[in-house]
DNA sequence: TCAATTAAAATTGTATTAAAAAAAATACAT
DNA sequence: ATGTATTTTTTTTAATACAATTTTAATTGA
């Protein structure tokens, strides 16, 4: 359609940073407690110090660093805790976002959505781990993108990359593929019969699992990080 | 406590700059749509351009301002859906929050809340706006931080600023504030009685009037707007 | 050897300068 | 008078320079 007119997919610097960092530190690249020195990071992304800082300062309120004043920024500590905030707070705007779905999802979407079930199960038969999160995340994302609430899909998009790590690690475990895709069309199926509270029952469980396996995750690497001192 | 050792409220100019500018922009001081320029406002707050930089990209991120690249920011415009978006979010929340309040408030806790109705109660008698808009904000804030989530905090106290210059109109009519009064105890009661289901209640409800509320108030604007053409 | 003090190196915080782009104003042709 | 080019101005973007502060290392004296 565009294919004259070329729409000159310009990008600041310091969103080019942001996006860099951010993905960074969500895919554990950049460890928690790790500082983020602004000439290091210049030198290293060949850019000055300021599109760096600025990029810090977005990363800052987003809780992905924590600023220590006149000593720098470094990678937020990920704790126990600061996870399961994150996930009571998750749990609560994906079931919102589910009963506004049962209301608001349209017919095409519907549509759509049964197809991205069958992505999933399709991509969960493939034991590639890369292209099963990508099938989950693109299922999903049509349940909250149907909501029509920017701020609620802004909101529950941030939450969820917050834990992308550990999603992943979830989604590594074969032993549960049959019951992700069966939640998955637990879901469809309440959403297409605008059932609200049996689309929360299945979101809620679909957390608890999550949260279940993280809380696996964290112990397992407490375990090995004893067993290395 | 701190007397002696004292604490060094040093704050870098960047956040000096984000809270001023913050405050004008949810104070309705600056107007959706208006620009924001950096050296102007360099000029007008007598510091150079950097920090005003590091703050318009942590509006940014909040959405508060919105950037159009190469040409600047300027103030997010506030339609009526936005705000309904964020009511509708902030009410997900809030009932969130009431009812890990029922779970975890302390004893102490519960001991200020009262104190705090009791304050509300006094404050409303004043017929002070601005005390009773301080006195509201403090009440919501004990429940809030009494989840211990310091995520939902976050997001709860961002999303509430949001509204903060229609639920000051809306606390200025004087015939609300008994049922404002009531609503309060009735939260107390229902915290105390660890009962979360009228807890819930009470607090969509109190959301529910915010936003009748706020709906009045932007349709007053919009015939003022059109009256003036 | 250990603590205290001082010097230096590294790093952040702030300001300024230079380059690139967009917007506005002006001039020119039709 | 209207529409198109060209120039000027304004503004953002990015880089650099300088100042303030903290951290680290080294040195000195007990």
């Amino acid at each position: 359609m565009n294919s004259i007119m070329n729409d000159d997919e310009y990008l600041p610097l310091r969103d080019v940073v942001f996006n860099t960092l951010r993905q960074e530190i969500l895919t554990g690249k950049m460890k928690p407690g790790e500082r983020l020195m602004e000439i290091h990071l210049a030198n290293k992304l060949g850019v000055s110090r300021t599109p760096i800082r600025e990029a810090i300062r977005k990363l800052e309120l987003e809780g992905l660093v924590i600023m220590i004043p006149r000593r720098g920024a470094e990678v937020a500590q990920i704790t126990w805790k600061s996870l399961k905030d994150v996930l009571e707070v998750r749990r609560a705007l994906d079931v919102l976002a589910i009963e506004l779905a049962c209301e608001r999802m349209s017919r095409d979407d519907a549509e759509m959505l049964s197809g991205a079930c069958e992505s999933f199960e399709a991509a969960t038969r493939t034991k590639d781990t890369r292209k099963i999160a990508e099938a989950d995340v693109g299922l999903h994302d049509i349940i909250v993108a149907s909501t029509g609430n920017s701020r609620l899909i802004q909101l529950v998009n941030n939450l969820a990359e917050q834990m992308y790590r550990y999603r992943f690690e979830y989604l590594k475990d074969e032993s549960k593929h049959d019951m992700l895709v069966q939640e998955h069309k637990d879901m469809y199926k309440s959403i297409v019969n605008k059932n609200k509270e049996a689309a929360a029952a299945v979101v809620r469980k679909h957390i608890d699992n999550q949260e279940a396996a993280i809380i696996r995750q964290l112990q397992l690497e407490r375990e090995e990080r004893k067993s290395r001192r």
